[in-house]
RNA sequence: GCCCUCAUCGUCUAGAGGCCCAGGACGCCGCCCUUUCAAGGCGGUAGCACGGGUUCGAAUCCCGUUGGGGGCACCA
């Protein structure tokens, strides 16, 4: 039975390359019908914050991943957020400690590098395992200065090798890593500790994370032997690390860059499919012909072994047009129903049949959610909050722009018929065949008149919803309002 | 400095020795369609980092160089 886990320290805001992180470990377990397994690592109570830990649970129910075992569901390993699991780690350090595994460190950096200068050595060496064979009367001497120790985790003196699923072998070699620090001083177990041992006793069998944590690695391992040693586990799991996902420039992506702020997505109206189906893409295809694709078809073809090594560039451009694909295949009325959520979201609202005919007028018009809030604003918007966008204001309703409206309005005034089609009839004939117009000029201005925008759902059906008041309305109000600036361009 | 790691169009990728004078997608540029903007259709632009091997044959295997990234905490 496969077992992975996704385990985030609720620290900042979920980021995209976090999630990114989860989603693979997510369709990994699912592709093979093994557990997914959600561990809060709140181990740093300076750091971790609830408000982040409730974000992160609601980013990855919003992108459609759910959890076998974690916080909120339960699970026979319980509990799972490791800050209710100190007795757990005590009870286990202690076991380390016993059998040797474990050992009392007193030595502080600055003596740590004046032994390396006294030796010759460059002082940023690192730890130089002084304290392995430390007598007990050496100890007492420390606590009797008031002196209180860390633990160290004692490597063993051999290189350490494993077969990373995603890169194939890899090698450290024997010292190359020095005895770490596995408890502080004031008895707080740390990271290396607890997420190996956390892993041992939920039974992960893969190790999914990102790659910055793969020079840690023979370090676990080293725990995890120790662990088989004293009987809390009986085998070292699989690793894999994945590639980064990079930003702008060459930096991994990090959760102070805005553009990796997950729910800032949501924010804008992106669809959570969209989403992860641009996430997955980085580091991962699943065909050579076509890369859009539902969650289930990416679960139906993941696997952890098809995932590239190497770090991928998250492009905005590309990750708006995945979703934008998203959003073009919806079923009409489930676009509609998730842009009223939108709207609603944005203070505005229609009515179920008002909207019903909008919402298909913008569907294939738009890449987000958000920008078809943005081209319906002028339909929902009460009538004194409507505002004409100056600078299209400027560019079209000048004096061209004026004697269009002022054309379009003797056209209009006595139609009876206010439909799209005979909306268009009367248009076409007063301004492209009346004024003897291209269509651009002769439309462009009335866009602007009754959208506000030149961005738009088309005029004829946008004046039809708008009704036959609200778009005389508005024609006159722009006449009046622009009508006015002749010449002072 | 030491250790680890990565390397195909601008970007994401397909490619696991001959099917590749390298395929798809996004972007970009044309054209068509067109009531703005999209969408759609058609076409175009652009890449195997470099140098050595191995092989009849290398984007694919090996070595090196260069370049990028990460780690070397009583953070996770």
């Amino acid at each position: 039975m496969i077992r992975v886990r996704f385990c985030p320290s609720p620290t900042g805001n979920p980021h995209v390359g976090l999630v990114r992180t989860c989603l693979f470990n997510w369709a990994y377990a699912r592709h093979v019908g093994g557990t997914f397994v959600l561990r809060i690592e709140d181990t740093d109570a300076a750091r971790d914050s609830q408000e982040s830990y409730e974000q992160l649970l609601e980013s990855l129910r919003w992108l459609g991943m759910d959890w076998d075992e974690g916080p909120e569901v339960g699970g026979p390993y319980a509990p799972y957020r490791q800050s209710e699991r100190r007795d757990i780690y005590r009870e286990i350090v202690a076991k380390l400690v016993v059998s040797g595994h474990l050992y009392e460190s007193f030595s502080s950096g600055p003596e740590t590098e004046a032994r390396h200068r006294a030796a010759g050595r460059d002082p940023k060496l690192g730890y130089d395992n002084h304290d392995r064979s430390l007598t007990s009367q050496q100890k007492e001497a420390f606590r009797t200065e008031g002196r209180e120790p860390v633990l160290r985790l004692r490597m063993p003196d051999a290189a350490i090798t494993w077969t990373d699923v995603v890169r194939g072998e890899v090698t450290f070699a024997a010292g190359a890593v020095p005895d770490y620090v596995v408890v502080r001083q004031n008895g707080d177990p740390l990271y290396p500790l607890v997420n190996p041992v956390d892993d041992a006793l939920m039974r992960i069998t893969h190790v999914l994370r990102g790659e910055d944590l793969l020079p840690s690695t023979p370090r676990q391992i080293a725990l995890y032997r120790a662990l088989i040693d004293i009987r809390v586990s009986d085998t070292i799991p699989e690793f894999g690390h994945l590639p980064y996902v990079m930003g702008e420039g060459n930096k991994k992506l990090s959760k102070r860059d805005p553009q990796a702020r997950l729910l800032a997505y949501r924010e804008q109206g992106y669809l959570p499919e969209g989403l992860t189906n641009y996430l997955a893409l980085l580091g991962w295809s699943i065909s050579p012909d076509h890369d859009i694709f539902s969650l289930a078809e990416m679960v139906a073809a993941f696997d952890i072994h098809d995932v590239n090594a190497s770090p991928a560039r998250f492009d905005p451009k590309k990750c708006e047009a995945i979703n934008a694909a998203h959003l073009h295949r919806l079923a009409p009325e489930d676009f509609r129903d998730r842009l009223a959520n939108q709207l609603g979201a944005a203070g505005l609202v229609a009515d179920h049949a008002l909207l019903s005919a909008a919402a298909p007028l913008v569907q294939t018009r738009v890449h987000t959610l958000g920008q078809g809030v943005e081209m319906l604003r002028f339909l929902l918007v009460p009538e004194a909050e409507f505002a004409v966008d100056e600078a299209a204001a400027a560019k079209q309703l000048g004096e061209a722009g004026q004697a269009v409206l002022a054309a379009a309005v003797a056209a209009l005034e006595g139609l009876d018929d206010w439909t799209w089609s005979a909306l268009e009839g009367a248009l076409k004939s007063a301004l492209v065949d009346g004024l003897g117009l291209k269509a651009r000029n002769a439309y462009l201005p009335l866009f602007v008149a009754i959208t506000g925008r030149t961005v738009a759902p088309p005029l004829f059906q946008s004046m039809e919803l708008l009704g036959r008041d609200r778009s005389l309305a508005r024609l006159g109000g722009a006449r009046r309002r622009f009508g006015s600036s002749f010449g002072v361009r």
